[in-house]
DNA sequence: CAGATTGTCTAGCACTGCTAGAATCGGAGC
DNA sequence: GCTCCGATTCTAGCAGTGCTAGACAATCTG
């Protein structure tokens, strides 16, 4: 009964161990570092050991991507809060946004071009991210005005995830960053 | 002397083919299944030959990308010039953005998720490039208002890249997409 | 027709994600 | 204390990837 509490124990931290590794790995060196050998030598175990966790490779990144959902709502919300008003608000929000994108551009990735198969616009969707999603949406709601807040949140949202995508990939001049982020805000602040 | 010029116009015809056997290969079944040999096997050449004219799979890629880009610039002058005012040609341009996207999803993923290295927001951008900008800003320009052109194509552009871009991964609600677009246009089109 | 040069192919490297079956370790019963 | 059994972990290997060195064949030149 004792020693099989402590296998899970044991497990579950080995578990978090490869989640740990993957994302310290990406951030690193970047996704294409992460192999699945690279990744058990860093845990100090065999390869197949990732299997019994993980579905797969993409299972892991999956992980880590809902680790960064969960850090992502929490800056969100620091930023909401911290606030005065409304527009300072969803400003606020805008610049916490692309500051964790640009911070962690290996997360981000995770998040949002790697794994493709995490739920999203569900409500079997990892509580994590239905948490960064309600932080925006409490950000928007005072300005909706006329248009439907759901709405407009993901249209926003959309933006804000268009602008630092280009901007990291070096679609968009470098420079400009802030200005094109004030211009955002601005557009969607006034009801 | 014309031995050497027939030989370089096969030469390129075989580069084309590659080019348009990738394009091909990738709409029909997805880049993952574009590999070297499939794409040696489809213009029945053997692989290394692919490498004679491209530096790699990636110059492969981007070589589709700036296909793309050509492209999707006469997609978005047509609708800009077909509509009647600044609004609507505002309206026609984004309707015509995510069509592009959506029914060339392979095509619009090697132009903006996959070919990192082409130069965009510089004088040596391929011209099909400059010229798909150029349409945008053409389309935003009498809607600037107090905005700098530049930079507001450049916010339009994102927050259409990002709802393009999340809508194809399921990360939003599939059927709202037409609503999300009217609150974008209707968002940026008043000065 | 010989020789040099181009072009193309075969074979192979180092790597990827993933898995079958062998080996090893831990706890249970005598 | 010792054997046995089951769970766990490992070694070895598969089929695939992008890419390349060196052997081969075809072409043009003298």
């Amino acid at each position: 009964m004792s020693t099989r509490t402590r296998r899970e124990r044991e497990r579950s931290a080995r578990e978090r161990m490869i989640v740990s590794a993957a994302r310290r790995l990406a951030e690193a060196e970047g996704w294409d570092a992460v192999t699945t050998r690279r990744l058990a030598a860093e845990i100090e175990y065999s390869q197949p050991v990732l299997y019994s966790h993980f579905a797969g490779k993409d299972a892991i990144m999956a992980a880590v991507a809902v680790e960064g959902f969960a850090e992502l709502a929490t800056a969100l919300r620091a930023a909401r809060t911290a606030a005065a008003g409304p527009r300072a608000a969803l400003a606020g929000v805008a610049q916490a946004y692309a500051a964790f994108a640009d911070g962690r551009p290996a997360l981000y990735d995770a998040m949002f071009t790697q794994a493709v198969d995490l739920p999203f616009a569900t409500p079997d969707a990892p509580a994590a991210l239905r948490d960064g999603f309600a932080e925006l949406r409490a950000a928007l709601q005072p300005l909706a005005g006329a248009d439907e807040p759901e709405l407009l949140t993901e249209t926003f949202w959309s933006a804000l995830h268009g602008l630092v995508g280009l901007q990291r990939s070096g679609r968009l001049r470098r420079d400009d960053h802030e200005r094109r982020l004030a211009l955002l805000v601005a557009r969607f602040g006034d009801p």
